[in-house]
DNA sequence: AGCACGCCGACT
DNA sequence: GTCGGCGTGCTC
């Protein structure tokens, strides 16, 4: 017998499967992990397929060393989807492989923890006559009168009555009074979480109604769901009654959640409800402990998984059910490669185990929104909270009447107020200064005028004078000279914006003094667990006003807090990105559910530059239909995803001579490879070459090549030449290749 | 990715 | 004359 092993090395020249024979007496299945010798060394590798012969010559093919495991480390199912996956990313197998293990098995550091263990070998009514006869020795008298009922005991336990039984242990096992053996034992977290009850309470109408649609599915051959319900609407209800009937009906269900650190309520609940069979993973398990949970899942003894978007890979046995939670958050896309959104990952591990998928979220992304419209998922729609509580009452605070009104702080007069009437009353606030990326963008303070690229309808950036002082495009690379007076109203007060919580908390300071307050942001929680340590002084109500970027904006539930004041809610709004519209709806939706969550009602102040912007109202009106047909209607007209695709080519290089040279080479060649593909040409709406909004980033020099495409059948193709493009040699400088990618800096 | 082989400059 | 630079090429 002869199989087909992918090696556990990343690089183009092996990425294509190696024969090995296999001995006499070995049984190897697909997706079990073997020792192979390769080269001169031993290397990891995973079987892909057997087959009874071999098309190389006799003398070349090598036999399997062993292997890693009894099992298939990926079972059938993950192998085809890692398959589809390595197609798709124009990437080795390898490397998607990676994905469907923990990482800490790979390369033999982490083993089977085993534990020792004791039983009797005699009949017990001697165990106890020796026990008694055994006068001298108290600590073998103990240990046999323990064991005296036959069943197999942890040495570890008996320890804890017998100081020191090592030796009398050896001693009894020597005589074969007892036998003595080792045992697998699994490290299960600890509750650092705790355990809470979720209390049982009444479905509401809507949570019935959803559930009348899902349920049916989970018996059957799956279906696809997005469950849009306004903050504090109980989705979190819906499908934890998913995952109850999942279970009942012997299937596993992934629960996938933006960020565990977060939603610590979440995985107590599930601990609570589900016990032992949930399994959680999140970034603070050990090594061990992240193996055992994995062990736990593959052999079918954890049936619910809780973790992050790579949860998304779990080896659940028969899955019947996965829920991505908050949908529309970024994280679920990942950041390093192999590229991969675990919602697209979910839905293509759903048709293909003929489970259910339900995406949940409050502010559903444009994509699955526009999926649903079209009928590739069913909307259930839950547009009334829990108890039929109001929503928060929200004020738009235009400030620059502020402005003209002599108030040039951050904080506007209402905001002012209605923050120190809060903080009397005993209450706490939330300060959100939605600041992100490196760059500003310009604007005026009299009107409210953004610097646009002309060509693109995207804010420009302004590159600091250190840089070179221009306003530039992130599109298409426009660039200008900032305008000394408003192109629109003339005024003379065209500011660079990129003012941060410090400033936030100064101006908290001096109205409030001797108000403790908390700061978080990048750089108050870069210690080990900052996080929890400013959330926990916030929610013990030692710091009584939270000031934070977006971090302070997701699935957080203090009671207490009954103002939320958003410093300028256009920050986002004005970043050079198309998705900035989305994102800031989201935000803006998100952070007024923070508000109120408790008996007392909650109050929204957000202010802006720019009032009358569609984005700022329908977020204060949750009005989540509204801003979707605007913004999908907006994304039609500007040809952006998912109409279109962006792509780019960003080269990197010590020399910027260097990094200029090959993305000049690079647009040569794909303008050459336009020319010579007439079909492939009418494309490509766009191709730019210029300086990205990092310039220089890790002591390399950057330059990006960007390209914009009309989605069509040759897409595919197109991108499998260009991949090819971006991995010829360039010398030193190293060429990256993305295909919408997540940042743009 | 590693680690071989292989062909050109300064050293015991 | 050799030791060693890292350019190309192969690994079942």
């Amino acid at each position: 017998m002869y199989c087909q092993v992918i090696i556990d090395i990343v690089h183009e020249n092996v990425a294509s499967p190696f024969t090995y024979r296999i001995p006499e007496e070995m049984e190897l299945i697909p997706g079990q992990r073997v020792a192979v010798p390769f080269g001169r060394r031993e290397k990891e590798g995973i079987i892909l397929g057997l087959s009874e012969t071999c098309d190389l010559d006799e003398s070349r093919v090598k036999d399997i060393l062993r292997p890693l495991e009894d099992y298939a480390a990926v079972p059938a199912e993950l192998m085809e989807l890692a398959g589809q996956m390595a197609l798709e990313a124009h990437c080795p197998l390898a490397e998607t492989l990676r994905l469907m293990l923990p990482a800490q098995m790979r390369g033999g550091r982490i083993h089977v923890k085993t534990e020792k263990t004791a039983v009797l070998n005699v009949q017990a009514e001697k165990a106890l006559a020796m026990a008694e006869a055994e006068k001298r020795s108290p600590k073998r008298a103990a240990i046999l009168r323990m064991l005296a009922d036959g069943k197999v005991h942890m040495v570890s336990e008996l320890a804890s009555a017998v100081k020191e039984p090592r030796e009398a242990l050896r001693k009894l096992a020597a005589d074969e009074i007892i036998l003595l053996s080792e045992e697998e034992s699994l490290r299960v977290p600890g509750s650092s979480f705790g355990s809470l009850q979720n209390p049982g309470f009444t479905l509401t109408a809507g949570q019935r109604e959803a559930l009348d649609e899902i349920l049916p599915c989970l018996t059957g051959k799956g279906g696809r769901f997005l469950l849009h319900g306004v903050t504090g609407s109980g989705k979190t209800e819906v499908f934890m009654a998913a995952v109850q009937e999942t279970l009942t009906l012997g299937k596993s269900a992934i629960i996938l959640v933006p960020e565990i650190a977060l939603t610590p309520q979440m995985v107590s609940w599930f601990r609570g409800r589900f016990g032992p069979v949930a399994a959680v993973i999140h970034s603070r398990l050990s090594p061990g402990e992240r193996f055992d949970e994995w062990r736990r899942i593959r052999r079918g003894e954890a049936r619910v998984v809780i973790g992050a978007r790579s949860a998304v890979f779990s080896p659940a046995r028969d899955l019947g059910l996965i829920v991505v939670d908050e949908e529309h958050e970024s994280t679920y896309m990942s950041d390093h490669h192999p590229r991969y959104d675990a919602r697209e990952v979910a839905l293509n591990r759903c048709a293909r185990e003929n489970a259910t998928l339900i995406l949940a979220s409050a502010t559903p992304s444009i994509l699955s929104f526009a999926r649903a419209r079209r009928g590739d998922y069913m909307l259930l729609e839950m547009p009334r909270r829990v108890k039929d509580r109001p929503l928060p009452e929200v004020e738009i605070v235009d400030m620059r009447e502020e402005l003209e009104n002599g108030n040039r702080t951050v904080l506007s007069a209402s905001l002012r107020r209605t923050l120190k009437e809060c903080v009397t009353r005993g209450e706490q606030a939330m300060l959100l200064m939605n600041r992100r990326g490196y760059n500003s963008f310009v604007s005026c303070r009299s009107c409210g005028y953004v610097v646009k690229c002309p060509n693109c309808d995207i804010s420009m950036t302004y590159h600091v004078a250190s840089n070179d002082g221009m306003l530039r495009c992130h599109y298409c690379g426009q660039a200008m000279r900032p305008p000394e007076t408003c192109p629109e109203c003339g005024g003379k007060y065209i500011r660079y914006f990129g003012a941060g919580t410090q400033k936030v908390e100064e101006e908290v300071a001096k109205l409030l003094p001797g108000i403790p307050t908390a700061r978080m942001d990048y750089d108050t929680t870069g210690g080990k667990d900052g996080h929890g340590k400013i959330l926990e002084e916030f929610r013990s109500g030692r710091a009584r006003v939270l000031i934070g970027t977006q971090m302070i904006a997701k699935g957080l539930d203090f009671p207490q807090v009954t103002l939320v004041g958003v410093i300028a809610a256009d920050m986002t709004l004005n970043l050079p990105d198309y998705r900035s519209r989305e994102r800031t709806f989201q935000l803006l939706t998100q952070v007024a559910g923070r508000a109120g969550r408790g008996e007392k009602p909650g109050k929204v102040i957000i202010q802006t530059y720019k009032p009358e912007d569609p984005v700022i109202g329908y977020a204060a009106s949750q009005d989540y239909r509204s801003f979707f047909e605007d913004e999908f209607r907006r994304r039609r007209r500007g040809l952006y995803p998912p109409f279109t695709l962006l792509v780019r080519f960003l080269t990197e290089s010590r020399s910027e001579e260097a990094a200029v040279r090959t993305a000049d080479q690079l647009e040569r060649e794909i303008r050459d490879m336009m020319e010579n593909h007439p079909a492939w040409q009418k494309k490509v709406l766009l191709v730019s070459n210029d300086t990205p909004g990092v310039k220089v980033l890790r002591g390399k020099n950057r330059r990006h090549v960007l390209m914009k495409l009309l989605v069509g059948p040759e897409t595919d193709e197109m991108i499998a030449a260009m991949t090819e493009l971006a991995r010829e040699p360039a010398g030193d400088t190293e060429v990256w290749f993305e295909v919408n990618p997540t940042t743009m800096i």
